[in-house]
DNA sequence: TACGATT
C-alpha cells in the first residue's frame, strides 16, 4: 500500500508547472536557505509512479537533499509532478541535462528549477474557451503575452481526430495579478479575425477533480481500446425490427432502457462497470479508426446523470466514441444535457430516432444532432 | 442553467 506523502501545501499550490529562473543571486529576507539552483519540480510524471521509484530515478543523479511526488489529499492519486531538492546544484543541473524530456510509458517528463515558493504565483493559471480552431499555441501566447511572463501553456486537442484543436487552453502566468489582468483584458473579446469571443476565466484545479470525475476519465480512456473492435455492431440492427419504433412507453419504467438492452439479444456491448484490467493504464495506446464522427446533443437529462447512462442509452445503437455529460464546475451537477459521438451515421440517426422523446425515469429526451453554437441575435 | 470541453 502507498503511503500518502504529501498533502496540499505552499509550494504544491505552484501547481504542475514550473520555470527556470534566471542565474544570479537570489535575495533572501528571511534567512531561509537558497534553493534556487538545488530545487527542481518534475512536471509529467506517469500516473502509477511511486514516491520511491520517484527518489530512485533522480537519486541517481546524486545525493537528494529531500524530494516529494505530489498526491491528492483527498484521494492520494498522483498529481503527476513533484519536487527534488538536491544537495548540490551540480547534480540539479545534471538532472535537467540528463532527465529532462526523459519518456516514461506514455509520458515525457520535464525538469526544471522550481520557482520559489511565494503568495504571488498561486493561482495564476488560466482556462481559456472559444478559441478558433486555427489558432495555434504560439498564437495564444502572444495574445496573452502583453499580459505577463507566461510559464506555461496548452491548447487541448481531439484525441480522436489526432490534433485537431478543442479550442480550448490553459495559460500559466508568473504571477496573479498578471492573470487577473488578462482576464480582465481578454474575456469576452475577439481575438483579431476571430469570429467569436473568446472565455477566460481562472483555472480549476485538477486535484480538485471530484472521484466521479476521475473514474469517468479512466472510462472514457479505457472505452478507447473498444472503439475498434465494437465497430462490427453495424450489421446486428438491421435484424431488429422494434428498434426504428423506440421503446414501448406502456412497458415498465425500471431504469435505463430496460426494452433496449434485451433487445440487443445478448451482444455484448459497453458497459463502464464491465471493464477490468484498469489496473494497470500504462502502455495506453489509442488504436482503431480515428475521425470526428457525429456529434449527437442530448437534452433533459437529470443533475445526478452520469456518463454511463450515455453509454448505455448509446452503446445498442452501435459504435459509441465518445460521451460526456455537462456539469456545473460548481455542484457537479449536470446541466441538463449532454452530447454523444457516435461514428457512423446510420447507427448515429437510428439512435436519435429511437432514442428522441424517450422517457428515460420521469423525463423526456430531446435528441438531435448538434447544431452549431447559437449566436446571439 | 436548451448545443461543451478543465492539462
Amino acid at each position: 500500500m502507498v503511503t500518502i506523502i504529501s498533502t496540499m501545501e505552499t509550494q504544491v499550490s505552484n501547481g504542475p508547472s514550473g520555470t527556470s529562473l534566471p542565474n544570479g543571486p537570489v535575495i533572501s529576507t528571511n534567512g531561509s536557505t537558497d534553493d534556487s539552483k538545488t530545487n527542481l519540480i518534475v512536471n509529467y510524471l506517469p500516473q502509477n509512479m511511486t514516491q520511491e521509484e520517484f527518489k530512485s530515478l533522480f537519486g541517481s543523479i546524486g545525493e537528494i537533499e529531500s524530494c516529494k511526488l505530489v498526491r491528492d489529499k483527498i484521494t492520494g492519486q498522483s498529481l503527476g509532478y513533484g519536487f527534488v531538492n538536491y544537495v548540490d546544484p551540480n547534480d540539479a543541473d545534471k538532472a535537467i541535462n540528463t532527465l529532462n524530456g526523459l519518456k516514461l510509458q506514455t509520458k515525457t517528463i520535464k525538469v526544471s528549477y522550481a520557482r520559489p515558493s511565494s503568495a504571488s504565483i498561486r493561482d495564476a493559471n488560466l482556462y481559456v474557451s472559444g478559441l478558433p480552431k486555427t489558432m495555434s499555441q504560439k498564437d495564444m501566447e502572444q495574445l496573452f503575452s502583453q499580459y505577463g511572463r507566461i510559464i506555461t501553456s496548452r491548447i487541448l486537442v481531439d484525441q480522436v481526430t489526432a490534433g485537431i484543436s478543442r479550442g480550448v487552453g490553459f495559460i500559466r502566468f508568473d504571477k496573479r495579478n498578471e492573470a487577473e489582468e488578462a482576464i480582465k483584458g481578454l474575456n469576452g473579446q475577439k481575438p483579431l479575425g476571430a469570429a467569436e469571443p473568446i472565455t477566460v476565466k481562472f483555472a480549476n484545479n485538477p486535484s480538485q477533480k471530484t472521484g466521479q470525475a476521475l473514474l469517468t476519465q479512466l472510462y472514457q480512456t479505457a472505452a478507447r481500446r473498444y472503439t475498434g473492435p465494437l465497430h462490427h455492431q453495424t450489421q446486428r440492427f438491421s435484424m431488429i425490427p422494434s428498434l426504428g419504433k423506440g421503446p414501448d412507453p406502456n412497458s415498465s419504467s425500471k431504469p435505463i432502457l430496460d426494452n433496449l438492452l434485451n433487445a440487443s439479444y445478448g451482444v455484448k456491448r459497453f458497459s463502464p462497470i464491465t471493464i477490468d484490467s484498469m489496473t494497470s493504464l500504462a502502455g495506453v495506446n489509442l488504436t482503431g479508426p480515428t475521425g470526428a464522427g457525429w456529434c449527437i446533443f442530448v437534452y433533459n437529462l437529470s443533475p445526478e446523470a452520469d456518463e454511463s447512462v450515455l453509454w448505455q442509452l448509446f452503446g445498442p445503437f452501435g459504435a459509441v466514441t465518445n460521451v460526456k455529460v455537462i456539469r456545473d464546475f460548481t455542484t457537479n451537477k449536470c446541466k441538463g444535457f449532454g452530447f454523444v459521438t457516435m461514428t457512423n451515421y446510420d447507427e448515429a440517426a437510428m439512435a436519435i430516432a429511437s432514442l428522441n422523446g424517450y422517457r428515460l425515469g420521469d423525463r423526456v429526451l430531446q435528441v438531435s444532432f448538434k447544431t452549431s453554437k447559437q449566436h446571439k441575435a
